[in-house]
DNA sequence: TTGAAAGCGATACCAA
DNA sequence: TTGGTATCGCTTTCAA
């Protein structure tokens, strides 16, 4: 591969000046730059990643920490991805993936050997343990989701208490008096996943202020899981007329199971979803539902860890605004 | 952070020592190495990866070239994902995620510019524009998939043609003489995706070959697609009894389809199915199948990318023997 | 507006 | 078994 000076000598310019007019640092004549951009295409050439991140510190990589597992909705995991990737490369950067598994480890290796600039960490818990390491590393760094304390670090997400409560407010305006939250699979709640145990909170909360009755249970992800849900709603407040769900991935079986129950939905039970809008969507029956917006927030993970990197910002929080897309699968409860 | 001449300084040796004690390219004494290893923790040293990677020539980061776009099976990819990761982290490399909207360039981006020591790309083409751009770059890299003309490159993926063919066996062996194929959406076909194409081109030897009357369709990712697909095929054979499914994501819908029409299976229709295992399990009803074995495709693409990195292994296409798991969705065909 | 040269922090060759 | 040091390819300060 050609080299910073092969370019420089072939236009018959410094070195600096070919570093310069690649990182546009200070001001080139319109000739010399002119005929440095030749020799850059005619060679081919592109600068050394190791060799300017050595010189500069930057390495224009980010370290996306992401669960591979699938003990809860693939597809919300991918959007989240899809939208950090290409949000990256909007800045010129790419990403590094690091797998869950690594645990805080994975976090220190990759940022002590100064092989990112900036971290994002997806699939946060309560407690999550790598909440003191992410402190001590002193790297730019987003959290996706909201630990217990989240106190100097930088947070996005989607509001999931605020779209528990609006999950249930929604029934409640709609009439319903006895309504379920369908949550993710038990492993996901004994993790105390940021996210599981917000829309549980919020959903009670909304309980509380409607005055309803209610029972909440997760959901394994087969169709014996989906049931088995079912079943136990069914069984805790035998009357229920509404439903949260927020699993994605039971959102089929789970209306599967209604109808060869004979449950009309919304005739005989509405139905809320907190989930993906595609996946809301691609369903034999359309789903009223609060959007995850994966890629936005992913995006918006990256914009802030970008703007952490250039100074222009401090640590904060940001929690996205739920919005209820209605597709008709909530009605007025029926009459007794 | 700690450089390594302050390792060497700590430990009262010389750089080059130190350097040694951590490749392990010569022979240390114990007690320096002791003393060494020593410093190293006591400083918390870790080596500059854009330094290490500049003066070595190998940044040990391999480029995933991955589909973030969800037109077909999601957990699939995930099991690709996790497999490569885990075994890049088994070899002490990281993994950089390319998305696959970037094209060539992508592959150019990171090849030339030394961030990568070696690429692997998913989701390949019959005609794939990025597999000429891969042999021009010269560096490591393996398809998972079958390219149209794989010849000098190297590829590992599950024998798609042999699924195809194993899974028409499976269903004449039972006695079947009418069948049918439920593939992928249409855009993966018109995409010419490699493992798509395969499987049609097997199943259809199998035809031919058990002298079979079969039809072949698309099947789009929605619950009317999966709809559509059914009442195609009924109408193209009216009395199939065998379907082979190639769509992971349709797999519910498809069922769900077949018993509110009153089919049962495997009564009046058997079904074996293309897909990862857990897909197969996690149904109303457990589904014969036909593993695709991500994780291990996934960690054999990486064994294959580090062997052509330390030159022992040259270009070579693996392709794994299909695997029939039987969940006993598949009877001899109903009495006509 | 441009050039010269001192690092950046490792590796690995040449000596001893 | 160990040390000294040139080198990797770029950025950026200092000078002109």
């Amino acid at each position: 591969m050609a080299t910073i000076d092969d370019v420089a000598r072939a236009a018959g310019v410094s070195t600096s000046t070919v570093s310069y007019v690649l990182s546009g640092r200070r001001p080139i004549s319109p000739e010399t730059r002119a005929r440095v951009e030749a020799s850059i295409t005619e060679l081919g050439y592109r600068p050394n990643a190791g060799a300017r991140a050595l010189a500069s510190r930057r390495s224009k990589i980010l370290a996306l920490v992401a669960p591979l597992r699938s003990d809860n909705g693939v597809p919300v995991i991918m959007h989240f991805v899809a939208g950090i990737a290409t949000a990256a490369r909007s800045y010129d950067h790419d990403v590094l993936l690091v797998t869950q598994d690594e645990g805080p480890t994975g976090l220190a290796r990759v940022s002590e050997g100064a092989m990112v600039d900036g971290l994002i960490v997806m699939d946060v818990e309560a407690d999550d343990q790598r909440v003191p390491v992410l402190r001590k590393l002193g790297r730019p760094s987003v959290l996706i989701g909201l630990p217990d304390a989240p106190s100097g670090l930088n947070c996005v997400d989607l509001d999931f208490a605020g779209a528990g409560y609006e999950a249930v407010a929604h029934l409640a305006n709609h009439g319903h008096k006895r309504v379920a939250l369908v949550g993710p699979p038990s492993a996901v709640y004994e993790r105390r996943t940021s996210f599981a145990t917000r829309v549980l909170s919020g959903f009670e909360t909304g309980v509380t202020t409607y005055d309803l009755t209610a029972t909440t249970t997760a959901c394994e992800l087969t169709y014996d899981g989906a049931a088995t849900a079912i079943a136990k709603i069914f069984d805790a407040v035998p009357d229920v007329t509404g439903l949260v769900v927020h699993n994605e991935a039971s959102l089929g079986p789970i209306l599967a199971v209604l109808r060869s129950s004979g449950i009309v939905v919304p005739r005989d039970l509405s139905i809320i979803a907190i989930c993906p809008d595609d996946v809301a969507v691609d369903l034999p029956l359309p789903v009223t539902s609060i959007d995850i917006p994966g890629e936005k927030i992913g995006a918006m993970a990256v914009d802030m860890v970008m703007g952490i990197l250039d100074g222009s910002q401090g640590a904060e929080t940001r929690l996205l605004a739920p919005r209820i897309t209605d597709r008709g699968s909530c009605a007025p409860p029926p009459e007794r």
